[in-house]
This record gives structure tokens, sequence and C-alpha cells, in this order.
DNA sequence: ATGGTTGCTTAGCAA
């Protein structure tokens, strides 16, 4: 049995004394972080190893930073996507954990539709689409997990009308993850929870999440042969409640052997 | 009611 779990956690600084209770309420096997906004060596790795984690890091000052905790050692290590483009932008990283490519990604927001931000956020998953295809084979033991910014249906928006043709919705952002799941990707949560109307992210403004006004956006995706293993998927919603939360919720996935 | 929050870094940006 092997648990994967994947967690915005805006700011891995403000969120350290969480992040230590979720592992030791969740114990996952693997949890992929976004959003640590610190850089390599200002992160708590000493910390997270003292409760039983490797850590592989890709971190960056003030915005983006990604990471992969994992109880097994981490092997075939890769940072950022292997492209002719020079990006600064730190939104990807990758290990082997138990035999199982482990993909963390924090896709751009965008911002606003035809800004530049939302520019590099379709071309930033055109890349994906392309790396997969050149680094990996849709036969792998593949998982993609992450703050993929896309929620890819009108039923994992509370308020559809509010958000069309917003950065999280819109047909172009849609299809440019459609893309990449056509590569050969499964969504399992959504493979359990057929039923829509569940979210994972909740804006910290205007009582977003008490009204449970949210959006699904944090996903975890997974090659054939590990859709087949899922056995459960869940967003652990109680994340979000209480003192200082992310305003992302951690997604959990169970993959039997 | 034309609003509202958080985090990083210090007044403005990003989400």
């Amino acid at each position: 049995m092997m648990k994967i779990a994947t967690w915005n956690v805006n700011s891995i600084r403000a969120r350290h004394e969480r992040l230590l209770a979720w592992l030791g309420k969740h114990a996952p096997d693997v949890l992929c972080l976004q959003e640590l906004k610190v850089t390599d060596d200002a992160f708590p790795g000493d910390a997270i190893q003292q409760v039983g984690y490797h850590a592989v890091v890709h971190g960056q000052k003030t915005y983006n930073g990604v990471a992969i905790l994992s109880r097994a050692e981490p092997a075939d290590v890769e940072r950022g996507m292997d492209d002719d483009v020079d990006d600064p932008q730190a939104r990807l990283v990758s290990a082997v954990i138990g035999g199982v490519r482990v993909i963390s990604a924090y896709v751009p927001n965008g911002q606003a539709v035809g800004s530049d931000k939302y520019a590099y956020k379709l071309d930033w998953l055109r890349r994906l689409r392309d790396h997969l295809n050149h680094r990996f084979s849709p036969s792998d033991p593949l998982v993609l997990c992450g703050d993929l910014n896309v929620a890819p249906d009108d039923d994992d928006v509370a308020h559809p009308d509010a958000w069309a043709d917003s950065v999280l919705c819109h047909p172009d952002v849609r299809d440019a993850l459609a893309v990449i799941c056509d590569w050969g990707l499964t969504d399992v949560f959504r493979q359990h929870h057929p039923e829509g109307g569940l979210y994972s992210w909740w804006d910290y403004r205007r009582l977003a999440f008490p009204k449970n006004d949210g959006l699904r956006l944090d996903h975890i995706v997974a090659t054939e042969t590990m859709a087949k293993r899922c056995t459960a998927a869940e967003i652990d919603r109680d994340e979000r409640k209480g003192s200082k939360p992310s305003d992302h919720a951690p997604v959990i996935a169970t993959f039997g052997d």
C-alpha cells in the first residue's frame, strides 16, 4: 500500500507546524508540496527528517518552490523541465520513490486571461506535455501531483458562472490540461468521486471556505498501471479549518500493491 | 455593502 498526497502549503515557513502535525496524523508515504516560497537552504529539511521523511527540494525565494517528501529514499531526481527554455521559476520536481515516478507540479496561476502570465501558463502546460512525452512513457508507473491551477469541469466549481472564462476555468486551460491527460493520465480523484461538488481551494476572502465557495485545483493524475491500483482518494477538507490554514487542502490517494 | 485575506517583504505584488 502506498499513500501519495499533494498539498499547496502557501509558504512552508507559515505552515511549518501544520505540516509536521499533518505528517504525524496522516503518515503518507509521499507528500508533494507546492508554493514553498523559500530557497533550498531555508527549507526545514532537518525537522522533516526528524519525523521520518526524505526531502527533494526545488526552492525559490518569495514565489513558487516545490518539493517531494517520502518515507523511502528518492532516486533519479529531476528539477525543472528538460527543454530549451531558460525558466527561472521553480515549479517542477520529480523523483522515483518505491519504483513509482512521482512529479510535484505548481502550474502558473495565469493572473488574468490575455495577460503575459496567462500566456506563460498556457505555454508551461504545453511544455509539461512535451516534457512527459520526452522523458517518460505512459506505460511507466507514474503519478503527477500538484496545484494544477485548473478546475477541469464546471462541477469542480461551486459557482461556475462566477468563474466562467477565468484563468482557472477558461476552455483554453481546460484543453491544455486535457492534452496533458491525453498523454495517458487519469484523474484518480475523479475516478473515485464522479459526483463532483468537491473542492481543494477556497479563497481567503469573502468567507469562501465557510460558504464552501471553492474550486478543485489540486490533482493527482496517474498512468493506467497506477490508476488501476488506486483504491481511494480524498480531499482533507479539515486541514483548511482552524487557525492559519493554507488556502489549499491536501489531496490524498491510496494505491494498492 | 462596489467590499473581503494572506504571505512576503516593507508598499506593492501575487494568489
